[in-house]
DNA sequence: CCGTTTGGTTCCATTATGTGAAACTTAGTC
DNA sequence: GACTAAGTTTCACATAATGGAACCAAACGG
């Protein structure tokens, strides 16, 4: 939330730490991490420490710097294959590539943000890490309208109150008003678009996933350019993504789903 | 040193308990982790509490089940950018997949195991999590042997008091003696065969990536099957995988992070 | 229907643990 | 050789973790 309130104790902290060094993008010293929190010299000392042995840190006696540990990679993994979404999209995700040549994601909220848990890419052969884990925006991708359409009231604020607005196109919905403007033709329709409003040329459909109860658990999109194609063409296939969508949504929901946050 | 009881004070117990409920590969039940682990059952719940609270885990309330959360996944791709390895090698690893045509490996070791951190797959057209943060045996594979081959006394020592010997095959071996003696080959070679010693009909030849002082940070390999080719021709390509592999060491020690000009 | 078991949640006195200012030790600079 | 920045250790103190026990709520069973 906007006012950080609770630490979560110990734990908490520990796990701010990991933020911290996560959100520096290259392995961070401990000056800069000293500089970059809250945490006394001592208390973030005693922290990386720990978290280094516990091998969520990995330590360059070298360059003096700490960055995120392997640890972490074997955990998501699992994390991944428990998760009720992408392994049981996986296989309709491999149709869809085929079917259309084009690039899918497949995402889950976040914390407000995007979160891309796989994707198909269209032109090169695969990439992995390099690719799922990613955060981005929700209110300018296709995917991330898609599941604030059909977010509860309480859960829409929310999110709402965590976006950037930042315009990033000259299409880039940077208003809350308007934003909600297009959720609701969104609801309407049953899927988003997005109109090159995060990158110019790049543009994309988009459906939510579903329980049958009605709870937002993903969002799947097929993506092009402009060059390779129009919004036109795309929305011609907005019934078979919101076809596959719904498979995954009653696959996902006769198995097991976690509360999402 | 050996198996230190340690448990690094609250935050490593905290992920102990995530360990835990990786290890259970589907979501856990409260009452089956605490019938795994050894923490009283208030403890044990603060915890998950706590956990959850840091999106480390979500929680099913309909069925009352932990799993490990998204945040993880997030974290792991925040580790994959910054490892000194893995996105170094991405761009060799492409070369090498569409020079072969065959699956590409790209390993760590971890606590004495392989842990996979990336991979092109002959076959199919991508896996992304599904694949990456694997972890599979270092004496019987060939990246597990490079590593282990090129590893310094004490650390070898140490990975192989962790490794099972199961003899999954009638090619593994299944004793210390034997693997040591194959290691001391490689070595002398430079570079590992699997020659079944894992999984009936699947070979592979595999390289170490070294520093230049000699320092195992990965290890690469190109794998196939018995039905599509033979070792001999998998060894005709092992001059090539050397290479790469040593471009890959070489460009992961010089790199500087930008500050550093 | 009511006693009992199973599975999960809350309390709270006790003390182990984490805390962080300050002192200390390098390594690097002028 | 004095000065500064960066990292490490100490230690008196208080916060935060601990876990036995009590509690609650379903499900079970007789």
């Amino acid at each position: 939330m906007g006012s950080e309130g609770h630490t979560d104790g110990t734990v908490g902290k520990a796990l701010d730490i990991l933020d911290m060094v996560a959100r520096h993008d290259r392995p961070a010293r401990f000056s800069e991490l000293l500089a970059s929190g809250p945490f006394p010299k001592a208390t973030l000392y005693r922290f990386l420490q720990t978290l280094t042995n516990q091998g969520m840190l990995t330590y360059d006696a070298d360059r003096g710097t700490y960055a995120l540990g392997v640890r972490l990679v074997r955990l998501a993994h699992a994390a991944w294959s428990q998760s009720s979404l992408a392994p049981i999209a996986l296989p309709y995700l491999d149709e869809l590539a085929a079917e259309t040549g084009e690039t899918i994601h497949l995402a889950q909220m976040d914390q407000g943000q995007v979160l891309y848990v796989d994707k198909r890419n269209a032109a090169r052969p695969v990439e992995m890490f390099a690719q799922a884990g990613k955060i981005g925006p929700a209110y300018c991708t296709g995917v991330g309208k898609a599941m604030l359409a059909f977010l509860p009231d309480e859960a829409l604020d929310h999110a709402l109150a965590r976006q950037s607005f930042h315009r990033h196109t000259d299409h880039t919905l940077d208003t809350p008003a308007r934003l909600k403007a297009e959720l609701q033709a969104i609801r309407a329709r049953g899927h988003a678009f997005d109109r090159e409003e995060h990158e110019p040329g790049i543009i994309c459909c988009a459906a939510p996933i579903l329980t049958r109860s009605g709870r937002v658990i993903g969002a799947l999109s097929v993506t092009s350019t402009t060059a390779r194609t129009t919004l036109a063409a795309l929305e011609e296939r907005s019934g078979r993504i919101k076809q596959v969508a719904a498979r995954i949504g009653a696959e996902a929901e006769s198995w097991r789903f976690p509360e999402q946050g």
